[in-house]
DNA sequence: AAGTGGTCTAGACCACCTG
DNA sequence: AGGTGGTCTAGACCACTTT
């Protein structure tokens, strides 16, 4: 009666983490096999196993058969980034959300977004151009184009009202992507939009959208001066 | 003998993602229990579980004690971002890495910088100034403070050879970070370093780092014009 | 009170890698 | 050839949440 609680998973991973936090492990040294492990911390193998898979997942320990278990030498640090909706950002800074419709017309894709997409030039795109303000003050830009094939109701869908990113997000919630990120200079027209001088430095995030390997989307958003991304690791 | 293999919690997992993304399952449905999949699906509950578990990290699913299993309604979609070194970065694209210290100077930490890391102001820092080639052409500068308490060795280590990021990844190995994108204007010593006009439109990185509630470092990296900084998910 | 997911166990077999 | 992690099983008990 002297433990009052059982050694879980979760009670090996800190503990595991804390000894190569602690250099008692060190850096590529290697760990004992899980059944030794199990022995020592009086639990099962397949918790020692969860526990050590999910430090594996963090990129904390390297794994491999026969090997055994080393500390990562030089870890890779990942930055998880949440890829929110205009709505979402400006609300989490408890300000007044406000969307409007700059322009909607369908095209034929230009080359660059063929290439963009991996979309055949001349492809019939709905092009949208969009404002996100907050608190009545410019947030960000929107550059978007759709595959009218991949997403054949948005042809109807009203965008006056509900942004493009909210619509696909019900329309297509499951949808893989490349994300990039990079700082423009504003043109004449960003200028005007983002209430800034030609010529400021802008945070800009592009985004290509695939689902099932069908080009969905691409969409340019262009941020007020200032603005900031921030995540954590 | 008509199986030719078993079913593992990948094939579990890979079958209940198709099924929302074909909306067998919708948006906000109910899924069916763990021990009815286990059923349906001919294996252990345990593997069952396993699946539903990883599509719940992603964020596909959401699962609450007795009210069962839902696909989630609005998927937060998270990108990962691998923080890299500068010398990765410039392998990566294939061309050779240099490095150069710019300078180097102990002094007490600005007013700006105690309250960006949680530093008493006028706390003793190393403060250096850096810059990373690509190739012979400029790639980033980095802006780096050092806590001088919290990593003793800094005092006598030399930075001359060796990035300090890369020396603190092996003195400090597994920290946490707050990191922020923004981007700014070349001022006019940027403008030099980076080989750019003054007023150019820059990416810029920040990163403040702690090791077990200890501040550790800030780090300021501005990167030439036209940088891209790209993810996936 | 009851239903559902969360976790643990003890054992087993397999897949992969290294010597 | 043998050691190590990867996974599955069948059963069990627990914790949380809703009714």
């Amino acid at each position: 009666m002297q433990q009052p609680k059982k050694t879980g998973f979760q009670d090996v991973r800190d503990e595991v983490m804390r000894r190569i936090e602690t250099r008692v492990w060190d850096q590529g040294a290697l760990l004992p096999t899980e059944a030794e492990l199990a022995t020592e911390f009086g639990c099962a193998r397949a918790t020692v196993n969860r526990a050590l898979r999910e430090l594996a997942d963090r990129g904390v320990i390297d794994r491999k058969r026969k090997s055994g278990t080393r500390v990562t030498a030089l870890p890779v640090k990942q930055a998880k980034l949440e890829i929110a909706t205009a709505r979402r950002l400006v609300e989490e800074r408890n300000a007044t959300y406000r969307y409007a419709l700059v322009s909607r017309r369908m095209q034929a894709a230009p080359g660059w977004l063929g290439s963009q997409m991996g979309l055949t030039p001349g492809t019939e795109v709905l092009h949208l151009e969009a404002m996100h303000y907050g608190d009545g003050q410019p947030f960000h830009f929107e550059d978007r184009w759709i595959n009218i094939a991949a997403v054949p109701g948005c042809a109807e869908a009203d965008f006056a009202l509900k942004p493009p990113g909210e619509w696909l997000l019900a329309e297509v919630p499951f949808s893989n992507a490349d994300v990039s990120f990079t700082a423009t200079a504003a043109d004449a027209a960003l200028a005007d939009y983002l209430a800034c001088a030609p010529g400021a430095a802008l945070f800009q995030m592009e985004r290509s959208t695939w689902f099932q390997d069908a080009p969905v989307t691409f969409a340019r958003m262009t941020f007020h001066p200032g603005y900031r991304m921030r995540s954590r690791y």
